[in-house]
DNA sequence: TCTGGGGTCCTAGGACCC
DNA sequence: TCTGGGGTCCTAGGACCC
């Protein structure tokens, strides 16, 4: 068997942590740029606050109920999110963890004799409570897209479950698919789902029953047939080793107000490109592609929000490189020539793609440089990464950030600031 | 004058996830 | 007035090669 442990509201829990006073109450984080609201208590919810919606549109509401309401904290939820996942590695074994995003693991359970998993489930979130205060829900089955609906239904009734739920005998498979509309299942998004509804298939228990070659047809080819199987307790989605090496790297952001020169873009994608330089220095990696875009603002149009053409280009380098500065050289070029005078922008980005070994780098025999400028960049690193900050920057970033985002509402970086630590008195 | 078939590589775009 | 960011995988189609 296997498990999936998801920590329940999770940055709302961080927050909550050092937040006594906010235990019963609601809580609503927003995305950068304090556009969305993207993690909402269990009081929030039950106000009627939505998910991914935008917060200009829920602000009455929040307003009215006096939601606790704070921008994201990525250092603070970045190193609660690795405290949970050391516990669960020091509960389960290192090699069966398998961490699948920030507030999201899979477990191996193959070695756990099948009359033990309630005991060890319960044990897994009564230790991450206590050791971290953070509240998980524990999905056990034998695939993983069964372990997604066990802990869907975990989670949807606590007070019956008290966040645990196993999927061991074909009776409460098929009760759990039955009770899980299509739209719940993992791997079925908003699209699927419209397309399953008109063909009548309504929960999972009706997904499991189509042949694989209908899904195979109409829900992304092999994707789709992996779905069927999954569903009927056939393993298809492998466990390879977590992804340590990106294959792509973005840093990409919407400006808190929009910009209209090129100045500021430029100073944007220079800022943008050392974010993603470092990312790919940290992996050891380096860059054959550099592709950046700018999003022009535009009125909106419909009852759809949608964000607008995106105007890119891209650059193949004629080697690999994780050099900042080599980097930045292309990617004001391309800012330039995208850049078009009288116009207002809301959102850039740069990708670093064609990612290889930084070992595979078949340097130049004369460029013995290369070395040296290595030494600058792990400097730099070492620097801006003990400070949790920008202190040193390349000049092209500039210093002035008008085009910065949001963040009004940000609590204080407890656990990874000394100046913000968490003051007991 | 006649102009195949199979393979690989690359890119763009669509779908999904948290 | 105000709608996130960072990824993955898959497919189709074009370019190119022999």
């Amino acid at each position: 068997m296997r498990a999936v442990v998801d920590c329940n509201s999770f940055y709302c829990s961080c927050e909550k942590v050092f937040r006594p006073d906010l235990w019963k109450r609601p809580v609503v984080v927003l995305s950068n740029n304090d556009g969305c609201i993207i993690s909402r208590s269990d009081e929030a919810k039950k106000i009627g606050i939505g998910m991914a919606g935008p917060y200009f549109l829920a602000k009455p509401l929040i307003e009215k109920h006096h939601v606790e309401t704070f921008s994201s904290n990525y250092h603070l939820y970045g190193d609660m999110s690795r405290r949970v996942m050391d516990t669960l590695r020091n509960i389960i074994g290192e090699d069966r963890v398998e961490v699948y995003s920030v507030d999201e693991a899979f477990l191996d359970l193959s070695h756990i004799p099948a009359d033990q998993l309630k005991e060890l489930a319960d044990a897994l979130r009564d230790t991450v409570y206590q050791w971290t205060g953070i509240e998980v829900s524990v999905g056990i089955a034998t695939t993983k897209t069964l372990c997604k609906v066990a802990n869907h239904l975990a989670k949807k009734n606590k007070a019956e479950t008290n966040c645990v739920y196993i999927l061991d005998t074909p009776d409460k498979i098929y009760e759990a698919l039955q009770k899980t509309e299509v739209n719940d299942i993992w791997g079925v998004g908003r699209k699927y789902a419209v397309k399953l509804m008109d063909n009548g298939i309504a929960t999972a228990w009706d997904l499991s029953r189509i042949p694989e070659e209908w899904a195979s047809r109409h829900l992304g080819g092999v994707i789709g047939a992996r779905l069927i199987r999954e569903l009927n307790g056939k393993e298809s989605i492998k466990t390879d080793k977590p992804l340590v090496n990106k294959k792509m790297i973005a840093t990409t952001r919407m400006f808190g107000d929009a910009v209209s020169n090129l100045r500021d873009i430029k100073e944007a994608i220079a800022t943008y490109t050392s974010r993603a330089a470092e990312k790919l220095r940290r992996q050891q990696g380096a860059a054959n592609v550099i592709s950046i875009f700018v999003v022009p603002k535009e009125k909106a149009n419909g009852p759809r929000f949608s964000h607008g053409p995106m105007l890119s280009s891209s650059v193949v380098l004629s080697k690999a490189t994780a050099d900042t500065k080599e980097l930045i050289k292309p990617a004001l070029l391309m800012a330039e020539k995208l850049f078009e005078d009288g116009r207002l922008y809301k959102k850039a980005g740069v990708i670093l793609s064609g990612i290889v070994p930084d070992e595979s780098i078949q340097g130049n025999l004369f460029t013995a440089r290369r070395n040296e400028s290595r030494l600058l960049m792990d400097t730099i690193d070492n620097v801006n990464f003990s400070m949790r900050d920008d202190v040193v920057k390349f000049a092209a970033a500039g210093t002035a950030k008008n085009w910065k985002m949001r963040q009004e509402l940000r609590s204080p970086r407890y656990t990874t600031r000394w100046d913000e630590i968490f003051n007991v008195s």
